[in-house]
DNA sequence: GCTTTTTGTGGAATCGATTCCACAATGAGT
DNA sequence: ACTCATTGTGGAATCGATTCCACAAAAAGC
């Protein structure tokens, strides 16, 4: 391994000298310069990370701690991070919890002691235990999909397009339409329930109980959560709802599975919408109607928010993307 | 920032003590490591891994090298990685090149300055160039996907695969099968033509010209890779395909679709099998048939072989994993 | 021509760990 | 009682960079 002092000795400088050159600051005389960068091109040196950083504080080196890799959202979000980060010699740490939210503490515990310079959050949940413990390990912070008090942020409108993801079935003629959401503690995606409801109750719509549902994150939820609807529906008649809002374009899919399992029709019997606008949303059978997130964007936003914020330079607190509905003939 | 110094002199002894105790290294007295042990545990003090690092030159980290993260092959592989990695603390660094080439030779040369432990390759091709690259660096290096002289790897046995979901379609009496493929520096896949030709000479099959044609890894090429082969089938008759194998099952879902808007039934009018069992596979309609690679499982065997190799353990230099032949009724 | 300021350079300290080595205090063996 | 191995400890060097400081030479100001 060829170090600093290496190339001191063959530039005939001191080890001051090429440490100016190499990070241009100071006063090098043209002479000097010359020297030194030809010996470095000579010899392949880069200069050892280990060493800059145990001086400097800085490792150029960010955490992004994420619930699981293997979602579209994610992938994309990552995918926008990478592409902003390195265009700054940032380098991306993966801490993927496995949807353990144990395993976010020890991370930040990590990541602290890896001396990341930031970390991007994608966030599942805003418990103040969560938020106490980003408080407390001090580094520079922004949280995707979930805002919090005092958080640098990036985030969807969930509420606006669910409201207008939901006033387009109602247009449509649907007045009885059924909701698989999620876990509570997601507040984002609470927030599509919240617009569900409310733009609902806007056209003076009920809601009945037994058209909502919960699913987790995977296709299989959405099936069961569609057949829980029905089966609970048909005791009361004139109660089948004849539209779906699923939160996520898996559960859609899901019960879009189960309806024609059941000889049901899409969009005739049961029309259905999801949210985040799958590739593969496109291609099922009939094409889902969804909402568009943007999920690289909103990696690259939340890249250049930290980034500027590990800069200390002026920085938004909180960013809330714009969405895109698109409307397929699932509906 | 606690230091070892800090830990040294609230402890009362010397900052070598304090480090035996830490590594569990040499002689320490039961009297002393108590000591330590408390003053560690009241400050919450962690070992600075720069200077770790610096000294030890062991990052505890390793890079990922991997065309892109947004396919379903490659987020399972890094979820095994990480979770064999992340048991004996190993973090990953990511590193994205997003399908640019050049990007792979970067990512080498960064990777050796950051002084990771040790990279996997989620390889698309196996250049000389590559390969000589790699040598050079001299970091130990493990390959999944892609096989290559004196490399260790992890690949799948895509000839078997291909030749037996094949032989299963022509058991179902086809005797014209199609073939989407990939460029043909993709090794691994370039495997499955391999094995589908071969099946099909060892059935006294022949393949015709105009049912071979190539998309790249996106559903979209598979519509139109579909449409070419039946536009070019057509001029003569008797010689449109009754099956079709796609390489990936984007591809694979991409035909289907195409199929569909031409009227076609599947499997009645052509049947459709793919590789990879993606999670939407099964939820397509007709539920896709396909080739399960196990990925997560690639990722766990990688990172088992890269572990043994840093630790200079007995390594195996090759492994290829089982498959399993998915059956469902598009076929 | 003599003081200031600007350039240019190298020596030495520093970051926070590990590790070699010297040395002291035990205990064991004969 | 005298060697010799075992245990336990701290001092100092080291890893490879950055950065402060002192100092010399050249340029500028009066």
């Amino acid at each position: 391994m060829v170090t600093i002092k290496d190339i001191a000795e063959m530039a005939k400088v001191s080890k001051s000298t090429v440490s100016r050159v190499l990070n241009n600051s100071g006063y090098v005389s043209e002479d000097a310069r010359m020297r030194v960068e030809k010996v470095v091109e000579q010899t392949n040196y880069t200069p050892s990370q280990h060493a800059k950083s145990l001086r400097t504080k800085k490792t150029k080196i960010v955490g992004v701690i994420l619930p699981t890799i293997q979602t579209e959202t994610s992938s994309k979000i990552v995918t926008g991070l990478g592409r902003e980060f390195s265009k700054l010699g940032y380098e991306i740490l993966l801490a993927n919890t496995n949807l353990n939210k144990e395993k976010e503490f020890e991370y930040l515990d990590l990541l602290k002691v890896r001396g990341v310079d930031g970390i991007v959050l994608i966030a599942t949940n805003t418990e103040p235990k969560l938020l106490e413990k980003i408080k407390e390990i001090n580094i520079p912070l922004v949280m995707v999909g979930q805002a919090a008090e005092g958080m640098m942020s990036v985030t969807y409108d969930d509420y606006h397009a669910s409201r207008e993801l939901t006033s387009l079935l109602i247009d449509k003629g649907h007045e009885r339409i059924a909701f698989i959401g999620v876990d509570e503690t997601d507040q984002a995606v609470g927030m599509r329930k919240k617009g569900f409801l409310q733009e609902m109750a806007a056209h003076q719509l009920e809601v009945s109980e037994t058209w909502l549902e919960k699913g987790i994150f995977d296709i299989d939820s959405g099936y069961d959560a569609m057949e829980k609807i029905l089966s609970n529906s048909r005791r009361s008649p004139n109660k089948i709802p004849t539209a779906l809002i699923a939160v996520t374009d898996r559960l859609a899919m899901g019960a879009m599975s189960y309806l024609k399992k059941q000889g049901m029709r899409v969009p005739e019997d049961m029309a259905i919408a999801g949210f985040g606008a799958s590739e593969f949303a496109q291609y099922l059978d009939p094409p889902l109607t969804t909402v568009d997130y943007q999920n690289e964007k909103a990696g690259e936003e939340a890249a250049i928010q930290l980034i500027n914020c590990m800069h200390s330079k002026n920085h938004t607190e909180k960013i809330v993307l714009d969405y895109r509905l698109i409307e397929r003939t699932s509906i």
